[in-house]
DNA sequence: GTGCCTTTGTGAAGGCATGCACAAAGTCGG
DNA sequence: CCGACTTTGTGCATGCCTTCACAAAGGCAC
């Protein structure tokens, strides 16, 4: 039942690279929108904003995709890495949080564009429960568990307050799901072979704060 | 303009420590807000989930703080750090682009929480132009410069779609500023000297599909 | 004051990522 | 068919980050 042998570089891409990959994707994206045929490692790494060198590295971990000489082939390039990223199948995400973040989330145009499709809109407030949002009805929080198993979500986007992030992050783990994307402020802890990734807004505007408060430091006086 | 040269008075704290002061900061006002007086290395560290002796290494770049045998005093600690990142001062933060994604932010308690103001939402459609988010009325992007300079915002936060994300990036730029947070999925260019963060949700998202993929592909059937 | 116990701060080693520089490989005009 | 040119793929050196392990430092009991 395997439908892919796993080589010994799909082990081996490095983190660092894997998280550049929809950067490129994108880019090729855009490149592909204005009907260009093939681009070079230098053109794609502009466009992305990385180092050519390091982007031809990147793409070496997926297999040798380029031409000598003329380049990477931006459709081909645009299948291999869609592919290698998981793009080409669909995957249904639940997110658990319909404030007023879960709220953008759910109305964001970007989740959907690539093979991830909002299958679920979760909140404990009784208020929120029925509401439309993006087409989906929200459920109660204690629809997860069903839901999360009979329509296969296996990405669980939390944007509930931080007091019960951990809590539904147990329930969502319990039911099955492996792959956590986080908002809420807390650092959630899982068992191994659980994925969380965080993103937290604050944290990034304090990195800014001191890198703003460095360069008034330095400049003046 | 040499960024990266350590001075005496710029300690050279390195850019991954910094990104995890905000984690350490948070766990240490949790601790605060349940009394604790002193906190050790190996505690502070399970409840930031980092290794301990990458904490402590983090802490070492900031001063000597700790007291060995006993660990560091939450409160001290929490106002090294706080100082350190910048966040005894007030920041006056302008959220350009008021959709969804705006709306959510300005709402979001996060960043009003600590040192963090909101000075300014603007947005180019004339229809939310006057509408009133969190206690703020949303202006007209063409008074984008005259308010950035005269309510003194130093960090500028872009929730535009991404096709208006380099021209209100372009224009902050001009008006003095240089710290961007950016929403919008593209690759800003800025000259040196000014700092840009990105938060990219569909990003995030492809990175959890890799991962799960491989999960899946791993699992031998 | 003394000795034991805890915990910090850091030297050193190992691992990973980055970017340079270039040989190999392929294209293209003639 | 050939030679000049372009661009990839990668060996290598460098530097940053992480982690281990431990000596030094301080508190505490008596």
């Amino acid at each position: 039942m395997t439908r892919r042998i796993p080589q010994a570089r799909d082990r081996g891409i490095p983190d660092a690279t894997v998280a550049r990959l929809p950067l490129y994707l994108r880019a090729l994206n855009g490149l592909a929108e204005r009907g260009t045929p093939t681009v070079s490692s230098e053109d794609l790494a502009a466009a992305a904003g990385v180092n050519s060198a390091k982007l031809r590295k990147d793409l070496s971990h997926l297999g040798s995709y380029g031409t000598r000489g003329v380049g990477y082939d931006v459709q081909y390039l645009i299948y291999q890495i869609s592919r290698e990223l998981g793009l080409t199948q669909d995957w249904a995400v639940a997110i658990v949080g319909v404030g007023n973040l879960g709220r953008a989330l759910a109305n964001y145009g970007g989740f959907v564009s690539r093979g991830f499709r909002i299958a679920g809109l979760f909140d404990a407030d009784p208020q929120m429960v029925g509401d439309r949002i993006a087409g989906l009805t929200v459920e109660h929080i204690d629809e997860l568990e069903s839901v999360i198993k009979k329509r296969g979500v296996s990405i669980v986007v939390i944007a509930t307050p931080a007091g019960a992030a951990q809590q539904v992050c147990d329930r969502v783990i319990a039911a099955g799901v492996t792959s956590i994307l986080n908002f809420a402020p807390v650092v959630l802890s899982v068992p191994d072979g659980v994925d969380v990734r965080k993103v937290d807004l604050s944290i990034e505007l304090q990195i800014l704060a001191f890198h703003e408060q460095r360069k008034a430091d330095g400049v003046v006086m």
